[in-house]
DNA sequence: CTATCCTACCGTGTTTTCACCCTTTTTTAT
DNA sequence: ATAAAAAAGGGTGAAAACACGGTAGGATAG
C-alpha cells in the first residue's frame, strides 16, 4: 500500500485528491501546503513512496521543492501536478526529477494510472507530456544542438520582458533598467529570435504563458 | 439539512468539494461536469436548495448557467466558484443571480461560512467581493455615471480584441474581419477609451486578465 | 597571445501603431 | 417621421516598433 504525501496549497483540491487517493488503496501520510511546511512534517514522518507536488505555490514553489527532495530524498517519487500544460513547465519539473507530470483537471483514472505506473515502472509519460517531450526533442535538433528555446532567459532578459508586458514605452524601459534603448533593442531582437516571435505582442503573450510575469 | 448540486469540470476538485460539503453537513444531491449536463441532470431529481458553480467550463459557462437558473428556477441558489478575483467576474456573476462568490483556493471554512450565510441571510459577501464591489462602485462614480469599464465589449469588439492578442497587424486583422482597416482603427480606440489603455500591450493585458482570450 | 564569444551600444530606414479630426451609412428611439 | 446615436470608413502626421548591419570592450578558452 504506497504512502503518498499531498503538497498543494488549494486545500479544496487537496482534500479532494486525499480522498481520491485513498480510495484508489493508498495511504495518505500527510499534507503540506507549500514546500516549505513539507519540509517541516517531513522530519516528523517516515518517508513517503511518493508526493503529490503541485508547482505553483507561495513560500517554496514546486520546482524548488522537487529539487530538494531529488538532491536529498532521491527515493522519493514525485509526481507533479499541474494547472497548465506549458511545455516549459513540464520540462523544468522533468529536469527536477518529476516521475511523471498531471494536470489538475484529468480524471480520477488517470491520477490512479499515473500513481501506479510510478510505482511499478517507475515513470509515468502519458500523450500529453510524451507530445511535449517529442515537440521539445524536435526544436532541439532544428535549432542547431543547444535547446535556446526551452530555458534560455537570463535575469537581465527577464526583467526585460516583466516591463514588455506593461504599457511602457521601450525607451521608457530603457530608463527604468539604466541602459541605452538600443541596448533594449537588442534584448528584444535576442528575445524574437530565442521565442521565435516576431512582434511585442509575441513577447507579452510567451512571458504569460510561461508565468515570467504574474496575471491576476 | 441543504441539499447541494455540483458544478464543475475539474473532477479532482469536484469530489473534494463533495467531501467537504458532506462532511459539514449537507447532502450532494448530484454533481455535473457543466452547465448543459446540470439542465440534463436536474429533470431527473428534485431541486437542489443551492448551486456551488463554477465559471469556467465547456459546453456552457458559469455565467449562462447561472442566467437560466435565475429565469426559470429563482428560487435555487447559487454560489459561484471560480479560480480567479478579477472584478469583472465577480461583477458579471453577481448581475447573473449569483448570491455570493469564493474562490477555488478558499479554506474550507469560508466554503462553510458561504453556504450557511447564503441559507441563513440569502447571501455571502467576502471582504474580498465586498472591496472589489466597492471599487466598482468607486470607479462608476468618477468615470462619470454610466459603468463603462464593467461590460462594455459587444461581440465585434470582442472578437478584435481576440486578433490583438495574435501577432497579426492590424491590417491583417482588418483583413480577417473583413472590415476596412480604418474601422479597426476605430475599435481600437473605442477599446483604448473604455479599458482605459494607452497601447496594444495594454489591450493584451486586459483581454488576458479578463479571460476573454483563453490561455492555456 | 589572440581568436572567439558575449554584452552593450549605435545609425539608418521601413513599417506599424497611435492621435486627432472628419464624413457617410445604419440603427435606434421617440 | 425624424432626431439622435452607433458603426463604418477616411486622411494626415508623429511616435513607436521593427529590421539590418554595424562597433567597442570584457571575459574566456585554446
Amino acid at each position: 500500500m504506497p504512502s503518498i504525501v499531498l503538497v498543494d496549497d488549494h486545500s479544496l483540491l487537496r482534500m479532494g485528491l486525499a480522498s481520491m487517493v485513498e480510495s484508489q488503496g493508498n495511504t495518505v501520510l500527510f499534507e503540506a501546503d507549500n514546500g516549505k511546511e513539507f519540509l517541516d512534517k517531513l522530519d516528523k514522518h517516515n518517508l513517503p513512496d511518493l508526493v503529490l507536488l503541485d508547482i505553483n505555490m507561495p513560500e517554496m514553489d514546486g520546482y524548488e521543492t522537487a529539487q530538494w527532495i531529488k538532491t536529498n530524498h532521491p527515493e522519493i517519487n514525485i509526481l507533479a501536478l499541474s494547472m497548465y500544460d506549458n511545455e516549459t513547465s513540464i520540462i523544468r519539473m522533468l529536469k527536477c526529477g518529476a516521475k511523471g507530470y498531471i494536470l489538475k483537471d484529468s480524471e480520477p483514472a488517470e491520477l490512479k494510472a499515473a500513481i501506479e505506473a510510478i510505482m511499478n515502472k517507475g515513470f509515468y509519460y502519458s500523450d500529453l507530456v510524451s507530445g511535449k517531450l517529442m515537440h521539445a526533442i524536435n526544436k532541439m535538433d532544428d535549432e542547431s544542438g543547444d535547446l535556446k528555446s526551452l530555458l534560455p532567459l537570463n535575469d537581465r532578459e527577464t526583467d526585460f520582458l516583466k516591463y514588455t508586458c506593461t504599457e511602457l514605452t521601450y525607451k521608457e524601459i530603457a530608463d527604468k533598467m539604466f541602459v541605452s534603448p538600443r541596448t533594449i533593442d537588442g534584448y528584444r531582437d535576442a528575445l524574437f529570435e530565442k521565442l521565435q516571435v516576431k512582434t511585442r505582442v509575441g513577447l507579452v503573450m510567451y512571458a504569460i504563458k510561461n508565468r515570467i510575469v504574474n496575471i491576476n
